[in-house]
RNA sequence: GGGUCGAUGCCCGAGUGGUUAAUGGGGGCGGACUGUAAAUCCGCUGGCUACGCCUACGUUGGUUCAAAUCCAACUCGGCCCA
């Protein structure tokens, strides 16, 4: 991934990537090949891609598109990040969506700064010229009435109704607010104010981005490519990886709680993985299934963490399962110094984070789920009269997660 | 605006006056097995430092000894008509 003009090393492009539309891999056309493009062009292609300031934070199934941005970037192209300021405000209908609760300036602002922070790793921030980062409110907030409208003719309500989204919930008789039919729209006109050459998105944003190239035919500019990445599948290996659904991996997880999820990575998605979250080269991968997860673990691990840190978080994880919580060096640490004894140890679990409710708590211990400093908790209502006892012990909950009580 | 149907726990979905946090499925969590996987089997799946006390079937009132179940108004949705 050298350089711009005789860039011959493109092998990037494809990797790990879904569709490019327009897609004519034979034509010498410039406007309907990207690979053309991209040796042709004389300068940096802008290369859009949308974030939503709406979620804090940001998780592996983001990360696909960020780094296929960066690999433009290495591509010596200029990386545009529109933050959707404005557009969070409607929501975008892709998925099931439904009212948004209103940012203040002020959150978005300091999402927009989390999120940020959380590309540090993917991108590159240094070059000059490599990043723009523009918000949507700059062009979006200030449309008037007949802007808009003019937006809106540009439609039908027949190819609103033909995108995924719309359909299903049309067909299922569900609710579809006009406000919605907006979204595509504005990050449409998005491609125009900043005159992208390219869009990145997931595959569920193929529809906005064909808007995108609409309205920028419409407003007379050459319309740009739409880069289709995979919806990342879940650590669950079966629906797409949303926090929600609590199947993520996120960008600012403690290298040990990464290392844990990604150890257990179901095989049947292991490959694809690789291939979206890593460089490795499929050949170079160990045959083991075994193997083969712990390789991705920490090598993903280092991509955010660095290397030193995966690799610990690796030997840890290996101690953990072996001695039941002897090197607990890399274990989260949680203070008892609030609790007030005596206490019982389900509300341990639960002030700890271990679990959700001290019901639960109760419940773990109950399944013989629990172990202190190595050994199963069979008294549901076990309770400790001071702290000190209690000091340096790890709680296991299940087989991968622990706490160590310190003070 | 009119008519009509609907709103149940994370999700789907039973229940239509009376033990009981409320059938069942999914999902999730835990256990066994294993490769800390998959498949399979089993258990758990409102909250509270808890022999008890709270909060729950769209919202608010009402009828009743008793309501998720009956009534009224309201809110929000689907469909049909305009």
């Amino acid at each position: 991934m050298e350089c711009l003009r005789d860039g011959i090393n493109l092998n990037w492009l494809d990797r790990g990537t879904s569709e490019i539309f327009p897609d004519s891999r034979d034509s010498e056309n410039a406007d309907e090949n990207l690979l053309q493009r991209l040796k042709e062009t004389d300068r940096p292609l802008r290369v859009k891609l949308g974030i939503d300031p709406t979620a804090p934070d940001i998780h592996l199934g983001h990360s696909i598109a960020f780094r296929k941005l960066r690999s433009f970037q290495d591509g010596g192209h200029t990386a545009v990040l529109i933050i959707g300021d404005f557009t969070a405000q409607i929501g975008d209908p892709t998925g099931k969506s439904e009212v948004r609760s209103q940012l203040t300036p002020d959150k978005v602002k300091q999402n927009a700064e989390d999120y940020l922070e959380q590309l540090r790793p993917i991108l590159d921030f240094h070059t000059p010229g490599r990043l723009e980062i523009r918000y949507n409110s700059e062009w979006l907030a200030g449309l008037d009435l007949s802007k808009i409208l003019t937006l809106l003719s540009t439609m039908t309500v027949g190819q609103m109704l033909a995108k995924e989204g719309f359909a299903l919930r049309y067909q299922q008789e569900n609710p579809i607010y006009l406000h919605e039919f907006l979204y595509p729209l504005m990050q449409g006109y998005d491609s125009v104010a900043v005159s992208a050459d390219v869009e990145l998105g997931g595959t569920d944003q193929k529809f906005n981005i064909a808007v995108g190239r609409d309205l920028q035919r419409y407003f007379g500019q050459r319309p740009q490519f739409g880069l289709l990445v995979p919806i990342l599948l879940g650590t669950d290996g079966v629906q797409k990886m949303s926090k929600s659904l609590g199947n993520y991996v996120g960008l600012k997880e403690d290298a040990l709680t990464m290392y844990s999820k990604l150890e257990k990575t179901p095989d049947s998605i292991l490959d694809n993985y690789f291939e979206l979250l890593t460089d490795l080269n499929p050949e170079e991968l160990p045959e083991n299934p075994r193997e083969r997860q712990k390789k991705l673990a920490l090598e993903v691990v280092s991509q955010y963490r660095g290397k030193e840190a995966a690799l610990k978080a690796q030997e840890t994880a290996i101690n953990l399962v072996i001695t039941s919580g002897g090197d607990t060096e890399a274990v989260p640490e949680y203070s008892l110094a609030e609790v007030k004894f005596p206490a019982k140890l389900f509300y341990i679990l639960n002030v700890s984070g271990l679990c959700k409710s001290s019901g639960e708590g109760k419940r773990q211990i109950k399944g013989g789920a629990v172990r202190l400093a190595g050994e199963k908790v069979s008294d549901a209502d076990l309770s400790f009269e001071s702290a000190t006892e209690l000091y340096g012990k790890v709680v296991r909950l299940g087989k991968k997660k622990f706490v160590r009580l310190v003070e």
